[in-house]
DNA sequence: AACTATTTATAAGA
DNA sequence: TTCTTATAAATAGTT
């Protein structure tokens, strides 16, 4: 769409690609905006440059469109779900022992991940990860971290959890919690 | 761009809102691919229809780049970053009085978080939250939680931190350490 | 899903 | 960077 047809592949010169960027940004986003208007449809786009600067479009923001997918992605995962019956003791005993499960599988996975950070963060000090690749690994950790979090409450049912809440505290339960 | 220009506003009618919406979304992620090959630039895109079913471009994912995005964000967040100083023990566990407190800190928005999440659970059930509304709420409560995660690992020096692990279990530390 | 008249985006140049 | 403009590309309405 310019004075003349251009290959899609990747431009050489660094002065023509940033006004290139610089250029299709802006039509990105104009697009983005359009659509969201036309179609009231949600959107976010995160774009980092040539530069590693970054720039963002949301509607109606970032966050909550971010927040939403992820939330999608997250729910895809596989839960075990206890199947609650309420008003029957030992029932309730077997989900408090479920979930006591799942949270030992969630604590297990942050330790997992815990490990992998440190070592991370040891191999950034030996110089031989860049900044980008530690940013990247220790959020992507941190991610799985959370979705387990979000799955273990979702699998949660309140009632139980109350029960489960007045007998132990919710962060720091030693381990799987033992029948008798 | 077609046979006659359009106001940028709603469309009304909803076939051509979802054909417009397809078009326009297929050219929007067209033109994404095209900004991250000439430049180079990560991309993510996430877009929810009308009929709100998510589409989402990414380049290299949208994972990747939202993450990055995201670790930026927190980034900007008030640290207490623990001036580390090398073979000094007393100083050192002045740090380790620093990263306990943080760390505690840290806890303390987990317990937080998850009461907010416990309550919200509650109200689901007594039917005045929306699933939608109560997704949305569940999910921010826990980017906030993986955020203050995060900020504390960012803020740690890997030497101390080791000397951390070496005393107390990386998970489930009681709480803030005491000198003596 | 295709077509095509038009509008819009943009590559190169100033 | 910003503007200009010739040309390529996207797309609104149509079939």
């Amino acid at each position: 769409m310019g004075r003349r047809k251009i290959e899609i592949t990747e431009v050489k010169d660094p002065n023509t690609k940033q006004v290139t960027f610089s250029k299709r940004r802006t039509g990105l986003f104009k697009k983005a905006n359009e659509l969201s208007i036309l179609c009231g449809a949600e959107v976010a786009i995160v774009v980092f440059s040539p530069g590693n600067k970054p720039y963002s479009f949301g509607h109606p923001s970032v966050d909550v469109v971010a927040d939403k997918f992820l939330q999608q992605e997250s729910a895809s995962d596989v839960v075990v779900k206890p199947n609650v019956v309420e008003g029957n003791s030992s029932a309730n005993d077997d989900n408090i022992d479920a979930l006591n499960q799942q949270l030992s599988g969630v604590q297990t996975l942050i330790s997992e991940e815990h490990k992998k950070a440190v070592e991370l963060d040891w191999r950034k000090k030996q110089q031989d990860v860049t900044k980008l690749t530690y940013s990247k690994q220790l959020q992507r950790s941190y991610l799985r971290v959370q979705r387990k979090v979000e799955d273990y409450l979702d699998a949660i049912e309140v009632s139980e959890y109350m029960l489960l809440l007045a007998k132990e505290p919710v962060i720091g339960i030693t381990a799987k919690r033992r029948k008798n």
